[in-house]
DNA sequence: CCTTCCAGTATCTAATGGGAACCAACATCC
DNA sequence: GGATGTTGGTTCCCATTAGATACTGGAAGG
């Protein structure tokens, strides 16, 4: 590697990775395998709101990337197991400190809402200008 | 507050703050402006082929959740500067963690994509029932 | 016999993102 | 003095996408 890479080049894979991570599905299908191992359906019901489609075009791309394992046992009706790779769990530990980060601060954020959305009529202060 | 808050809950206000990370645009400002204070067309120029309604539209989301700072100098033509709130630093060094990670393991994640793709006509080796 | 469950796929529509044009008021270039 | 560029946006239109709904097909339960 010649440059470190830089997630502001909208080429560079790095960036991909960010897109992954700016998906809101895949973050929670993330901290959910990480407290255990759960099937297709059990997905579905743990996280609520989630269409089908939306969970198994999530789970086949976390598949491709390698973050997840997916594992098909010959039943009938079939069965099919999701579980985090090793990979997989160094990322959703990551992403872990990110809710945690939103359970903390959550209230000063609905606070900042609150201040914006009614002191949306107050006039702005003309400032001095920076140089 | 009487239970923990559940992201899984759609309703859960912290499903709005990981929606929120769940923005790619989000995440790009939240790391250019950790460096330092940047004026709009800075941070266009900074983060490459984002479009100017997304760049105003997430930085007015931003501004209202309390994470970014708007001042406005009255000069010819205005100058708009946005800065990182303490709320807001707290956040991007959070969010900086998953850059970190994604910096770290793109290699894997790219190596993971190019076996996917290229067993994908492998056949699926039956296994035994889990029960 | 009808419904439910398993793990998805197919199809249609509603919301969203991106591209480009446009704004006003001035500064600079030729 | 007319064209161009700068500031920080807004508005419009279209393409992509997400979400809702319906369907598969065999097996079990009432």
């Amino acid at each position: 590697m010649l440059h470190r890479p830089d997630p502001f080049d909208a080429k560079c894979p790095t960036r991909q990775v960010l897109d992954r991570i700016g998906d809101r599905w895949a973050v929670l299908i993330l901290i959910s395998l990480e407290q255990r191992t759960m099937r297709f359906n059990e997905l579905r019901r743990r996280i609520e709101a989630i269409s089908q489609k939306m969970l198994s075009q999530t789970l086949k791309s976390l598949e491709r990337d390698g973050l997840v394992n997916r594992k098909v046992f010959a039943t009938v009706p079939v069965t099919v197991e999701y579980s985090l790779t090793p990979l997989g769990r160094t990322l959703s530990q990551t992403v872990h400190a990110l809710t945690l980060w939103a359970e903390t601060h959550i209230g000063e954020v609905a606070q900042a809402q609150q201040r914006y959305d009614q002191g949306e009529a107050a006039p702005e202060t003309a400032t001095t200008p920076p140089r």
